[in-house]
DNA sequence: ATAAGAATTGAGAATGGTTATCGTTTTGGA
DNA sequence: TCCAAAACGATAACCATTCTCAATTCTTAT
């Protein structure tokens, strides 16, 4: 009964900081987080490995945000929303649907497109930026 | 009635390659486009006079695809589709709203946040890349 | 245990999109 | 015309990300 990845200490690490809130941090923001705990970490490590969970599926892209990829370990369907001030980004409406999505035949019927996926971001300014 | 705009003629050539097509062209691709006709052009100044629209409402961020971020002269609320080949960005949707905007007021309650705006993106293979 | 080969890593260079600097040119009133 | 402000080209700077490569650490078969 074996499910235990097999994952290096530190790529055991990266992952875990990524998991371990839902934050979606960007690379330098994982970086930063282990750097006291990891010494000898590298900022490419974390890059890389960030990569590799992409590859596995375990990890997805929330999108650019200031410049930075943010990453979220929740692969399932939500929607985000995100402080255009603090750039801090909040799950929202897990678990339920904000479209129908028969929009996808009707995209693929009018365009020949194949619609695979897609994503809903609020912008606004969040509770702790208001309330400064 | 003096209600035209007094660009310089680098702006208003910019501001024309923007608005002439619903290409959503990163800031290269209007530079490429503009250089034969003004090969005086510098990509410096394209992006200088994005920035100003951008600052006078009259284009905005599509988001960033492929490590190039992309504009929109349409301001209106439009969802757009996303080729994930080839990165061409469609129109989608205008018109009509995808999303009950009451969910505006959950999230607000929820989570104490001003929301303020909503992108959908929709991702996939487009047309050409699928008759490949 | 051990050796060979594969995977992972750190350090730092390279890349590429975007922004900033600065000296020059152009523009728009007074 | 004259002057200040705006816009520009060229290029350097910036910064997130990727790449390179030699060194280190795992795997696994023996």
């Amino acid at each position: 009964m074996q499910t235990k990845r097999n994952f290096s200490a530190k790529r055991e690490a990266i992952y875990q900081a990524i998991t371990s809130s839902n934050k979606h941090p960007s690379a330098d923001q994982v970086y930063e987080k282990l750097k006291p705990e990891i010494p000898d970490l590298s900022l490419g490590t974390v890059y890389r490995n960030i990569s590799v969970f992409k590859e596995m599926g375990l990890v997805k892209s929330v999108g650019v945000f200031n410049g930075q990829e943010r990453y979220d370990w929740d692969t399932s369907q939500h929607s985000h929303f995100i402080c255009t001030k603090c750039f801090s980004i909040t799950d929202v409406s897990k678990g339920q649907s904000l479209i129908d999505e028969s929009i996808y035949g009707l995209i693929e019927s009018e365009y020949g497109a194949c619609v695979q996926s897609h994503s809903i971001n609020f912008y606004g300014i969040c509770r702790k930026c208001r309330d400064v």
